[in-house]
DNA sequence: GCCAATTAATCAATTTATTTGAATAAATGC
DNA sequence: GCATTTATTCAAATAAATTGATTAATTGGC
């Protein structure tokens, strides 16, 4: 758990030149289709270098040429852009209900599908699962193991353990009884032979959100996620920022200093005691509703069933001081609300929100962050995993510009623009 | 106030330089002294790569061959540490009720200090002061202007505008009436003649922590700075988060949802409103107890003056959930306290957060962040500010790999490392 | 006291990226 | 029809880190 200042590390021509491609890639991912001349400009490159770097993105299939379009006088324009299909991703978001997984490919588009309904497995089971998962998936698309990416797998929060911000192992996560120091991804990359990324579920739909949702264009935003029970993710200057534990964000175990009767009973209030599926389900059940599935729950929201909505009055009420803690203390561009729960409980938590919180905050304040649904919808977490092999090749964070050793592992599978 | 996501800017060889040489400075100051093959091993680069920075950082008389050591067998190393003269600073950090100006060296020893009470001066006569305040401390140190590298100055936050997350000009402060879009960049630059960095006193303290204290190896804490009014820095990997409008960790104008007696009479109370020097003067005022430095605090404090001690309780009982919400979103490794009050206050403050804190945590966390005195005692701010350039120009952050554009304005004054 | 071994630092040549300036090609507009 | 404009690329130059050899200083063993 111990996490020293990060090294500091110098560079040199292959990394800057790797950064840079990176660059392109975003560039063209975010803006394209576009021009070389056009990528030139707006990465601050040089025409030549440009077509340099895209020459060799063109003949390792990541991009495409698109289209020729002519503005004005001079030669046409060769409009490059994405290969949707030049790579491919998993994502498997795993917690003690149920298992989705997906298959993404590098514009984020999910291409398979599949999910079941389980309750609590353990370490060996589960492991078994995600790769019977996995094959399932690259069998549907009819592809081959070599053109995926990397397997990211999503589990609920807070996991425990991660060196340098990289969660490799996961000890005694509260959601997941008897899962002790298991190796996940360890475990599961020599299954496959290829390279899996661990990650709680909330954190992962906020990548998910950065990469390929709303947050493409914002660099700084909380994501409020309502899974099994209720996590956060922070990214910042485009990135997550993973806390010095590793639990930046975890919301459901923030203290609630103001005491509802809902609350009165338990001895250390905090919002995840009471913002959770279960305890929800077994209100419900008490008054003869069955329910087994989250999407259910839209039809209940409907049919105006009561407990249901005090639930999400009660619940959103008690998250709003949380949120004036995020504006205040995070000032981020925007605060997203997604997971599990059906579009409409989470609009109608948005709109709540935004009626309650004006009367909280300190009129001098200038701007307030604005509140937004999650564009993944209920898939939002194994999206969100599914991206992080794409975001760790991809992504231009400034990391990828610092030298390795020499005697490293090999990286071939961790880092596959090497071919560069 | 728009923020736009940052442009996607590669790097060239130039700029990629340009960081191993703050990537070396860097490793030096906090390292050293070091040999060369020491430097590289630490950095990555190889001995070569050291070599010839080095020779550059000679030649700018940036750093001094201190020493040779024996280790062993083989040929002595030479050890390279910062020449402390190779670089100046100023800091000047300004409130409603003071001025205090520091003349700092690249090590961050205050070679002068001046300072002035003084009671809310108008711009003009500010920016007058600022700029006496500069040539005065120059004067004592015997120096020429063109050995210093920048000038800082801290005010009291909310500053209102920012661009890009650098601050240039003052609109309307809270602290600071009659301040209406006050470009104290571009007016104090052009009298003096030097790069001009303007923060708000809190964020500058957490940068002085971050660079020349306790911080020096933390790369993500909070810092809670108690000026006139009370205020909020946060560093994450190593670098000031400002928000997206300025404003991350303004904890004076968090709302305060409890509602104790003391804050029953205001409409909408925050803990700023309570926990400020001059509503504390008043109180002591009522009692016949005249205070005008908050130096004088330290001797009310030994006398346990009841007024006193009431206030620093219910003051820090109020901040308490404050510093629950810090941890349970940011989750620091560390929580600085520091700023204009003395030194037995704040710690007495600290040790009572202590006391509170485990009681009002929910008992899974794993660990929790440190609670530490800042280092810098009551001129926090000024040597906060005094960073500002030192950091500017040879902190190793990312963004100084980014490459300009050839038209870009004359960086001369700006990034004094561009003789490399 | 000598000499092989070891280590730090540097020199010289090589490699690999971007940069620069010229060239080519395609389309427009007069 | 042709000068102009623009996108792109070719070829040579430039500038950084890398590599391998070299030098120098010192230790430890005999």
């Amino acid at each position: 758990m111990i996490q020293l200042m990060p090294m500091l590390t110098g560079t040199n021509l292959q990394h800057a030149k790797l950064y840079n491609v990176r660059i392109v890639m975003e560039t063209i991912r975010l803006y394209g289709p576009l021009s070389r001349v056009e990528i030139a400009r707006r990465t601050n490159l040089t025409a030549q270098t440009v077509t340099n770097i895209t020459r060799q993105l063109l003949k390792s299939n990541l991009i495409v040429v698109r289209d020729q379009i002519q503005n004005g006088r001079g030669a046409p324009s060769v409009l490059l852009g994405i290969k949707p299909t030049g790579a491919y991703s998993i994502g498997l978001d795993l917690d003690e209900t149920h298992l989705t997984g997906v298959l993404m490919d590098l514009m984020g588009t999910i291409r398979q599908r599949k999910s079941v309904e389980i309750s609590l497995p353990s370490p060996d089971e589960a492991i078994q699962l995600l790769e019977s998962f996995t094959r399932e998936l690259i069998a549907l698309e009819q592809i081959t193991l070599d053109r995926v990416w990397g397997v990211g797998v999503g589990l609920p929060g807070p996991l425990g353990v991660s060196e340098g911000g990289v969660v490799t192992n996961v000890f005694n996560p509260k959601a997941l009884a008897g899962w002790n120091n298991v190796p996940v991804v360890s475990l599961l990359s020599q299954r496959l032979g290829l390279p899996v990324f661990l990650e709680n579920n909330a954190s992962a739909a906020a990548i998910g959100e950065r990469w390929f949702g709303a947050g493409r264009h914002i660099s700084t935003f909380f994501y409020v996620f309502f899974g099994a029970g209720l996590g956060g993710g922070l990214i910042m200057n485009g990135q997550m920022y993973p806390g010095f534990t590793g639990n930046a964000g975890e919301l459901g175990y923030f203290p609630v200093v103001r005491t509802d009767a809902t609350l009165r009973g338990i001895d250390r209030p905090h919002l995840g005691a009471y913002f959770n599926l279960p305890s929800l389900y077994a209100k419900l059940g008490e008054s003869g509703v069955k329910i087994s599935h989250p999407n259910e729950l839209e039809q209940l929201y409907n049919e105006k069933n009561q407990i249901l909505l005090d639930w999400i009055e009660t619940g959103t009420d008690q998250l709003a001081p949380f949120i004036l803690g995020i504006e205040y203390l995070i000032d981020p561009q925007a605060i997203f609300f997604g997971g599990r729960l059906p579009d409409v409980i989470i609009r109608s938590m948005v709109n709540r929100l935004q009626r309650i919180l004006p009367a909280l905050r300190i009129d001098a304040r200038v701007a307030s962050p604005e509140l937004l649904c999650a564009t993944a919808g209920t898939d939002a977490a194994s999206l969100g995993v599914a991206t992080l092999p794409l975001y760790s090749s991809f992504a231009p964070v400034p990391k990828s510009m610092e030298k390795k050793v020499k005697n490293a592992k090999a990286t071939s599978k961790t880092n596959p623009l090497k071919a560069f």
